[in-house]
DNA sequence: ATTAATCCAGTTTTT
DNA sequence: CTGGATTAAT
């Protein structure tokens, strides 16, 4: 089954050993085979952790254990760094809320803007761009305060790096006090808590060429008695996200006492796509020396290069091919450099009727309904939660994010501290809302007049709340309130209760019908009852599925985590597979179409521009192609009508001697 | 001051 | 399609 090289690897005494795997050596099988010999060799499943990049990943690999150790397999620790660090600390802490990385961009950004930066002469990087920078910090570096590396990286910015810091302090004691984590604290907080992590006989480590600082600190933090990383110098794509190919060029250095293992048989693509994927990788500067023999033969056709006048003539052309094709959809992948891309292909294989799916598709969980959804079970779970219950509350008329904050404080205030006591059980304050120490004589006057009546209200139980007394508080403001505290008072155990009391609450009522009247707006105004019905009919289908969804969770803040976060992760429907290049690593198909081989596009020449190289967008097109078995088409276009832009065909397109 | 509505530009890759 | 900016309304 294994040949010669692979077997060695797979025989590898405990200790520092690297495989060097190129596309299609037979990673995987590897893999699998050395966690199997681990077993055989008595070493306990849970004493071995599997690391890999997606989660996907990790459970094929954990499947194929399965068939020769159906019960030991489920116990193997196994994920991303992230799913992994995530259940170690749910281990010490059971109540973690993750927040995706668009909230806390949000919250960045909130901050940001209170800063003054005029009377400087250099402009400033935008919250956005500074927010990256953080996240590509934490990612990289260790030994330099965000400050330092920036005015390291660009001097001009010197005379801002106090500004940025200080909004980076604040940032983090800001996101530890609402209880957020992101993806990178995952990691940072195992780091900090590297005394009370289990070990391991042996970890491996998927993909290794992509790994950066962060995940490698991550690694040193485990205590382990064997590692069995493997990857291949040229699938590194992970620049931007701080992969340092210094990690694995530098192993043999790091454990002098490391072997080095090398898989040169190709058994994936034929020749014609193996030496047009090294065709173009001998243009970067070889780090270590390439000779792959291929062993697939079978039905050897040339990959054909796909040349089309305009952008959308190539999507309905591709779709056309698709659709006539006789390849099992599934085995079909279309292969994009910017998900851009997709949606054009998408458009050209639904009006044919051919099935497709996308990783990634955010859609769903970017709509209104799924994200309000989130939020009430967020702040239902994390009760300091000051996002969520903002944009909830904003759903409620009259109410906008201040109004909503200050009776997020007060709330706060009259539960001292705890929003859920806030609700039920308040302090008898006079004024929840006073700011800070105010001069205490003109504090009271100024008070008397501002506040309202508790008694406005209609129609709601937490009547003796001191934050009904906010003078801006709305009728139906207050009542979501009150439906929160009613939320608040029910003791709700599994995630897909969590779904069907919110479906049937007064605030999400509101909510749907908020967004079906939007929905069903016409160009004069008014709403349109049929397309609102059907608004309303597709909202509550996706609650629905949300609902079916939680069945397969039984801790709440686990399904919480795993839709905010793993949305990403979840694929929908099946047939042929959209994928972006960074989407696609790890996979493999029969017939894959590369398109959008344009100059700017792909290679992404503002990326490049930006912050990446082109040997990188090089790495990604040999991935791209690498993916391929049997049947490989190249496509650019010329012009897009649309934008009205003009093409021209991508370097690599020449580098692979196609054109 | 705050919220609501409306119009305009822009859109990188992942956990 | 969404975030941002601008404007009108409370």
């Amino acid at each position: 089954m294994l040949n010669t090289e692979q077997q060695a690897a797979v025989d590898a005494p405990l200790g520092y050993n690297l495989v060097i795997a190129s596309a299609g050596t037979g990673k995987t099988s590897t893999i699998v085979a050395r966690i199997e010999k681990l077993l055989i060799n008595k070493v306990r499943a849970e004493d071995i952790l599997l690391l890999t990049f997606t989660n996907k990943a990790a459970a094929e690999m954990i499947k194929r254990v399965e068939q020769k150790f159906p019960k030991e397999a489920q116990r193997i620790e196994a994920g991303t760094f992230h799913a992994v660090g995530y259940r170690w600390l749910k281990s010490i802490n059971s109540n973690l809320v993750l927040k995706s990385p668009k909230e806390l961009k949000t919250l960045f950004k909130s901050i940001y803007e209170r800063r003054d930066f005029t009377r400087l002469e250099v402009q400033p990087y935008a919250a956005s761009t500074l927010f990256e920078y953080y996240s590509f910090y934490q990612n990289s570096i260790e030994e330099l305060s965000f400050g330092e590396w920036i005015q390291k990286r660009n001097s001009e910015h010197a005379p801002l790096a106090a500004i940025y810091e200080d909004i980076i302090q604040e940032y983090e004691e800001l996101k530890a006090s609402y209880g957020f984590l992101g993806f990178n604290d995952l990691l940072l907080e195992v780091i900090r808590h590297k005394g009370k992590i289990k070990s391991f006989k042996e970890v491996l480590v998927d993909e290794y060429q992509d790994t950066n600082n962060l995940q490698a600190r991550f690694l040193n933090a485990i205590n382990c008695e064997s590692l069995f990383c493997v990857g291949d110098y040229d699938q590194s794509i992970f620049a931007f996200n701080g992969a340092n190919i210094d990690i694995i060029a530098s192993f043999t250095k790091r454990y002098p006492d490391a072997r080095v293992y090398n898989l040169s048989k190709n058994y994936r693509s034929t020749k014609y796509i193996l030496e047009l994927a090294n065709r173009v990788i001998a243009h970067n500067k070889r780090i270590y020396p390439k000779r792959l023999e291929v062993m697939n033969n079978r039905n050897a056709k040339s990959p054909k290069l796909l040349v089309f006048e305009d952008l959308y003539d190539q999507y309905e052309a591709i779709a056309q091919k698709i659709y006539l094709s006789s390849t099992p959809k599934e085995e079909i992948a279309v292969i994009f450099r910017n998900n851009a891309s997709a949606d054009g292909i998408e458009a050209a294989l639904r009006q044919r009727g051919v099935l497709c799916k996308r990783k990634g598709s955010r859609s769903l969980f970017d709509m209104k309904e799924i994200q309000a959804l989130f939020d009430i079970v967020a702040i239902l779970i994390n009760p300091k939660d000051l996002l969520s219950f903002i944009h909830i509350l904003q759903y409620a008329k009259g109410i906008g994010a201040n109004i909503a904050k200050d009776l997020f404080e007060g709330l706060q205030r009259c539960g001292e501290g705890d929003l859920k006591k806030g609700l039920l059980e308040p302090l008898d304050l006079y004024d929840p809302f006073s700011k800070k120490e105010r001069n205490y004589q003109l504090a009271l006057f100024d008070d008397l007049s501002q506040l309202g009546s508790k008694s406005r209200f209609k129609e709601i139980a937490i009547l003796d709340n001191p934050v009904l007394k906010h003078p801006k508080l709305s009728q139906e403001g207050a009542k979501f309130l009150d439906e929160l505290a009613r939320l608040y008072s029910l003791r709700i155990k599994k995630p897909s209760s969590y779904i069907e009391h919110i479906k049937n609450s007064y605030i999400f009522n509101e909510i749907v019908n908020t967004l079906a009247a939007k929905r069903a707006k016409q160009k004069d105004g008014t709403i349109d009852e049929v397309i609102y019905e059907d608004a309303r009919q597709k909202i509550m289908r996706r609650i629905a599925l949300m609902e079916h969804l939680a069945k397969r969770y039984n801790d709440v803040y686990r399904f919480y985590n795993a839709m905010v976060l793993g949305s990403s992760e979840m694929e929908e429907g099946e047939g042929v597979n959209l994928l972006s290049v960074h989407a696609s690593k790890g996979l493999e198909f029969r017939e894959v179409y590369i398109v959008d081989l344009m100059e700017t596009r792909f290679p992404n020449l503002k990326l490049v521009a930006k912050s990446g190289s082109i040997e990188e967008e090089r790495r990604l097109f040999y991935v791209a192609v690498t993916r391929a078995k049997e049947i490989l088409y190249l496509s650019f276009a010329k012009y897009d009508r649309v934008k009205r832009v003009e093409f021209l065909p991508s370097r690599f397109l020449k580098e692979a001697g196609l054109l």
